[in-house]
RNA sequence: GGAGGGGUACCAAAGCGGUCAAAUGGGGCGGGCUGUAAACCCGUUGACUUCGGUCUUCGAAGGUUCGAAUCCUUCCCCCUCCA
């Protein structure tokens, strides 16, 4: 097998292919142009989206050449698959400028130096908005059957709930099997790589090619990602886990990693970090700690570097440790007439959107302490001769919330 | 177009004149155990509070009543069945 498909298969990225044994061919006589579509319906990919950004890594690491489309054109339809129910349409100023902050993970994640790998960006608006209507249905859509399309379960799921289709999102899939069409001709694209849910969406692709330019190409899917303990990846309960310092810090982006489930861990190291599969079948029996220690410092270097990734450790470190002082901690200032009021009025401060009863509530439950102290009173008040001594005090919010207040 | 059913807190779902800030489950949050995991146990889950209470919520707007999530009227939305 293709050195390529053997370690894409041996990190968890498979789940199915066209046609594996050309592909496989494929991929080991020539350097192949593969394209992943992404989503641009937010200014940041996720965490959900890292899978596919890893796929292209991987396609560099063996001399392919990735290309990313930003689907302009697609976005401003909306893709059914998956989805309940009709989305957001947003403004083409929005779609763009979500293209732009989303183009800067990719500049992070893939090499950009050597000129025969380095990514080339596509956005589909370029081509599907010059469709000619007449035209399109003439040469495109005559490949395309009704019959075919309401078997798929994008189509299929959304009739069978009878919640409604739009003849809009109906055509997604030809959009999306037109950019496969448009890209194995401008580009030479020969395989497109997507989630699972995609499936249906690349087979179009791929048939479409096939009959109107009699070109072989492939289709390759990634799994959907499940935690052990059920629950959809990269998803808590405070949002999405973008990949984006201004909207998850890399502190907390190494948090989400460090509080991997245990038995997700190995996983997740094939899939999200560089670690060879050899080192990490060498590690695979060190402390469970440490390992996730490992891989969120490897995930959040990746994304954050390297100083990032060490000082969330540090942090981390430091924070958890008991009566540690708090003293690495980003710091907060807290203006004098806050603090001369009381510990409710400081932690409503601090914290933005917690509410009073809330942080009542919290304190009555043993969750607020100060210097690692227990507050119980709901009136206390910092005497100011703590800042003296060391020049700040720690607040900490249950376990894992702490904070540096300075004055 | 005709006939029914329904819209309740983050989600699901009870309540169907007062004892309802609203059962129960899930989720969240906090505590315990521990390993910043899982499982489990306990508490909590509208806001503000001088801790006495006060204010705002049950699709929307009106009305009946001492009193409404609960009854009536109009409107909006969803679903099921028939055409």
């Amino acid at each position: 097998m293709n050195n390529f498909l053997k370690e894409f298969k041996e990190r968890g990225y498979y789940y199915q292919c066209t046609n594996e044994t050309e592909l496989s061919d494929l991929l080991t006589k020539e350097s192949t142009n593969a394209y992943i579509g992404f989503d641009s319906t937010a200014p940041s990919l996720h965490v959900g989206s890292l899978l596919q950004i890893m796929c292209l890594r991987l396609l560099q690491k063996y001399g392919h050449r990735p290309i990313v489309l930003l689907g302009g054109g697609t976005t401003r339809i909306g893709d059914p698959s998956g989805k309940e129910e009709t989305r957001k349409i947003l403004s083409e100023k929005q779609i763009e400028s979500n293209i732009n902050n989303i183009k800067r993970v990719f500049k992070i994640f893939l090499k950009t130096k050597n000129s025969k790998l380095k990514p080339i960006f596509v956005n589909n608006y370029k081509w599907l908005s010059k469709l000619n209507y007449i035209n399109f249905l003439r040469d495109i859509g005559r490949h395309f059957t009704i019959n075919k399309m309401l078997t798929f379960d994008s189509v299929k799921l959304r009739l069978e709930r009878e919640q409604s289709l739009s003849y809009m999102e109906f055509n997604y899939m030809i959009l999306q099997a037109y950019d496969f069409f448009e890209l194995n001709k401008s580009n030479n694209c020969n395989l497109q790589i997507g989630g699972s849910d995609q499936w249906g969406n690349i087979v179009n692709g791929v048939e479409l090619i096939k009959r109107e330019s009699g070109n072989h190409v492939y289709g390759l899917t990634t799994p959907l990602i499940t935690l052990a303990s059920g629950a959809k990846m990269g998803k808590t309960e405070k949002g999405a886990v973008w990949l984006n310092k201004e909207m998850v810090s890399p502190y907390d982006y190494w948090q989400f990693w460090r509080n991997t489930d245990d038995r997700d861990v190995l996983k997740f190291l094939k899939m999200f970090t560089d670690l060879s599969l050899e080192e990490i079948n060498n590690i695979k029996n060190k402390n469970i700690n440490e390992l996730k220690i490992l891989l969120a410092n490897n995930a959040t270097e990746m994304l954050h570097g390297k100083k990032e990734a060490d000082k969330s450790d540090y942090l981390a470190n430091s924070t958890f440790k008991e009566n540690s002082t708090g003293e690495s901690l980003p710091e907060t200032k807290v203006a004098k007439d806050v603090l001369s009021k009381n510990i409710i009025e400081l932690i409503s401060y601090v914290t933005k959107d917690i509410s009073k009863s809330e942080i009542r509530r919290l304190i009555k439950s043993n969750a607020i302490k100060l210097d690692n102290k227990n507050i119980q009173d709901e009136k206390y008040i910092i005497d100011p001769s703590k800042f003296l001594d060391k020049g700040f005090v720690k607040l900490s919010i249950g376990k894992k919330k702490h904070f540096k207040i300075i004055n």
